[in-house]
DNA sequence: AGAACGACTCGGCCGC
DNA sequence: TGCGGCCGAGTCGTTC
């Protein structure tokens, strides 16, 4: 499930790969990635004589900058991209082949065909869905504690709070686990009910373990693992996701794990308690 | 406006 | 061993 680390890590990758490349046709074989335009045929078309100049990150989505256009691409669960040299079999799972002049392609592979991909004229992007709306970036430098305090204004969960696009951008369900963690708070404590000290904490929190899984090129987890590519491997530094059972790295006492809000949910119960007083 | 909930999707896992 | 059914993940549209 690539969170904000893992789409940094996929962005440099790609910049690595795709930078000048002109594209000389694209096959699609699933058109429902495709969300915009409407047409594949014109998704095809459009993008057709374009040469990428550059990948950026906003949020979880991947920005690919051409010389006219910018495609949107967002991996939701199991999404990848890869380098193939010509003539390489095309497993069943790849959706959208771009095919470089040189004969190269980046293929995109989802087995949850849950991926989406929107192209827009660059620079328009950002007054539509899906950029529109989105949070500020964790890791920019006007993400300050008073930012993250503004933005934990409500009565829900302060984890579901982390998770909403539109609040923070980055968290998915790891790392805002493994943040509420560092930060010793318990994940369903109102986010309005967060303290300055506590908001202090779980800022620093959020940086260190973004900045920390970015270093290790992103987690690996379930089918994450199995996949092909290169993968990071932050998940060995995990204290509480997938670790139900387990002892806590800090403490000893056994990680449990509930629902809020629906999801999976990890916590060390002595180190990160919901004290109602505050 | 903000929040809750369902839809989308299917490999893997659970229970029988 | 096989099979049915549920889970989980992130975002968006609908509803309240």
């Amino acid at each position: 499930m690539p969170e904000l680390p893992e789409v940094e890590t996929v962005k440099n990758t790609l910049n690595e790969q795709i930078t000048g490349r002109t594209i000389a046709d694209v096959v699609i074989t699933l058109p429902r990635i495709i969300q915009l335009p409407d047409d594949t045929e014109e998704f095809r078309m459009r993008l057709t004589g374009q040469t990428f100049e550059k990948v950026e990150r906003r949020g979880k989505f991947l920005r690919f900058l051409l010389n006219e256009d910018v495609m949107i691409s967002h991996l939701r669960m199991e999404g990848k991209y890869g380098m193939f040299s010509p003539g390489e079999p095309v497993g069943k799972h790849t959706h959208v082949r771009f095919i470089f002049t040189d004969g190269m392609e980046l293929r995109y592979t989802d087995v949850r065909q849950f991926g989406t991909m929107h192209v827009f004229a660059r620079g328009t992007e950002f007054n539509h869905l899906p950029l529109k709306q989105l949070g500020p970036e964790p890791l920019e430098k006007a993400f300050t504690p008073e930012v993250l305090k503004s933005r934990l204004s409500s009565v829900r969960a302060v984890k579901t709070q982390l998770l909403d696009q539109t609040k923070l951008v980055g968290l998915g369900n790891i790392y805002v686990d493994e943040a509420l963690f560092l930060a010793g708070i318990h994940p369903e404590k109102p986010a309005h009910k967060i303290t300055d000290e506590e908001t202090v904490r779980l800022h620093k929190a959020v940086q260190t373990t973004l900045q920390k899984a970015i270093e290790a090129g992103g987690s690996s987890v379930r089918s994450y693992v199995s996949s092909e590519g290169k993968s990071g491997s932050f998940q060995e530094q995990l204290y509480v996701y997938g670790r139900r059972g387990e002892a806590c790295r800090e403490c000893g006492t056994e990680i449990i794990r509930f629902t809020v809000g629906g999801r999976g949910t990890h916590i060390c119960p002595l180190c990160q308690q919901y004290k109602e007083e505050e």
